[in-house]
DNA sequence: GTGAAAGCGCTAACAG
DNA sequence: CTGTTAGCGCTTTCAC
């Protein structure tokens, strides 16, 4: 069966406080009884039983990870990331895909509570403000990424959207472009790019407000979808920025059946540089989030606030244009 | 702070023992305090602590899932319905990207079984058979999916990679193709694979062996790689079977860079059926394994394992072949 | 330096 | 039908 601290305490001639002390590296302890004991746990492969200890208030070294959907290459590749990280700092991750309900969200706040997960990373559009503030009265750490962040202090790792969306509209700017359409979802992350969208248009005097459509679903469906709608308007744009790389396919696509080449006679760009942009032909110019980094400062924040009680903090990072074939200088129609 | 059994007893009037009877339907209890202890404990929103009652024996209610890459866009897929089949039926996964790393696997495994978890399901590809034996030794559940089932009794859930192989290579065949590269990761499953593709070329009489390489990581860069290899041979095929959607994805870009087209010039047929598949222009024929029942049923062997004992089944699933626009009847050169 | 003992929150006999 | 009690495996005072 299953070896416990008494099988080593007894094959090593001491009391079970002192293997449990040797083991934690706590309180005073002769060299040798050290040495004996270490010796025996490794003889016997004695690993402590993580259950046992967490319910001493000790750490599960186990955190929830709420993503919105584990499919979506984007959510797929950051928690790969935050894996990665997890990892390397000895915790594993449970995760779970909430597809944005806040059903789902709130049903697995509460089992994984039951678990003892030392803390929560929320990748999730989480409606119910109060869930949160309720971990937090409980002193659950909480920390949040690629969402908003709530009026409320929490640890927070995210991406400037809003400079996000203002660098792609403007790179399309630059290009010469000013009819120029977006393709968003109503989410927080997708609003803030909108606004830098919106803004840089303004800062560049471009009046005419371009089209602007809201996908019911980041799908490459959507984004196919709104942009034929764009097309078969009196006004189509000359280009296009999706707020994230799936949209952007569907983009190319509707182009594409409508025998519209992307760049010539279309830009599009991206928002995510996920695989999927360097699939696709054209490959997509898009705004990459640098989700290495992402997933490494988020478990660092964690692991502050579980193990050293660290104030909280925000970080803020800065997405990066990446410029691929989707994109070219307008072909101007009068000259 | 947190409610425990003792609350909810002491506020029901009762003992522990009966809030514990009824919170977990056992013994005979009155209709009457049955009432009163839900009541309380719906009011005092008591959970009981998972690691508690898992020290008495009882579930986690949590399965460790080891699977080679989560950012690789089949086992994401793949990870999802399975996530999805768990929640349904109450369990949640802790997921862990092996990278196809015997040490990786090993430590993970060791690791979750500290926490208890009631069992796995290896995705992985696993090198090491002891340590398998050794888990079914100690009663823990163990499963595996979409990976080759090494030769002892175990449930597993696969697909039968030889026949899609067969599948794939007879409709090429079907499609006049004579001179078929296969590209190929040195694993088991694509072993099958290749198997399939030789047996079917035998069957139809085919003789001369198609090119055979071994892409040394699942990549696009690897199937583009191989894919030149092939195309700058002496002997260019006109049909290439690679063994997954990425590799496919590989072997189109290269097409394209050579300013062959797929699939008038070059057919090139994928393996998995990832979303990918129908992001590239033109979209890739692919065998479909379906994630969505396989999702379904390894959970319900784990759970028939753990919850009722259940003997051992090992599930064989057919891939199905899904044309899309990268394939094509050869065009006779000699007429 | 080391160990005895209490207790974490819960379950499962076993009494009553 | 209900409660008492002994653990599950480990950590942590507090004596010795």
């Amino acid at each position: 069966m299953k070896v416990t601290i008494y099988d080593v305490a007894k094959k090593a001639g001491v009391s079970i406080a002192t293997v449990s002390k040797v083991i934690n590296n706590k309180g005073n302890i002769s060299e040798k009884t050290r040495k004996k004991v270490l010796d025996v746990k490794k003889k016997l492969d004695f690993h402590p039983n993580v259950m046992a200890s967490a319910l001493t208030g000790k750490k599960t070294k186990t955190i929830g990870l709420l993503i919105p959907d584990l499919a979506n290459p984007f959510f797929s590749d950051l928690a790969r990331n935050i894996e990665d990280s997890a990892n390397e700092l000895g915790y594993n991750l449970i995760m779970c895909s909430t597809d944005y309900l806040a059903e789902k969200e709130n049903k697995y706040l509460s089992l994984l509570k039951q678990k003892n997960v030392d803390g929560f990373i929320l990748a999730s559009g989480f409606e119910d403000l109060r869930k949160i503030q309720e971990l937090m009265e409980e002193n659950i750490p909480v920390s949040i990424i690629a969402r908003d962040s709530p009026m409320i202090p929490i640890n927070t790792v995210v991406i400037d959207d809003f400079m996000g969306g203002y660098q792609a509209t403007s790179y399309l700017i630059s290009l010469g472009h000013e009819n120029i359409g977006i393709i968003a979802r109503n989410i927080w992350s997708n609003r803030e790019r909108l606004r830098g969208y919106k803004q840089a248009l303004e800062d560049n005097g471009i009046k005419a407000p371009g089209h602007i459509e809201y996908a019911e679903e980041i799908s490459i469906g959507w984004g196919k979808k709104i942009t034929q709608n764009y097309l078969n308007s009196d006004n189509p744009p000359t280009a296009v920025f999706t707020c994230n790389d799936l949209l952007g396919i569907g983009a190319i696509h509707a182009a594409r059946e409508y025998g519209i080449s992307v760049p010539e006679q279309l830009s599009v760009i991206g928002f995510d540089d996920t695989m999927i942009a360097t699939i696709i032909a054209p490959s997509l110019t898009t705004m990459a989030q640098p989700v290495q980094i992402m997933g490494k400062e988020i478990m660092e924040l964690m692991v502050g606030m579980i193990e050293r009680n660290e104030i909280i903090k925000q970080i803020i990072l800065m997405p990066e244009l990446v410029v691929r074939e989707s994109t070219a200088k307008v072909i101007k129609k009068y000259f």
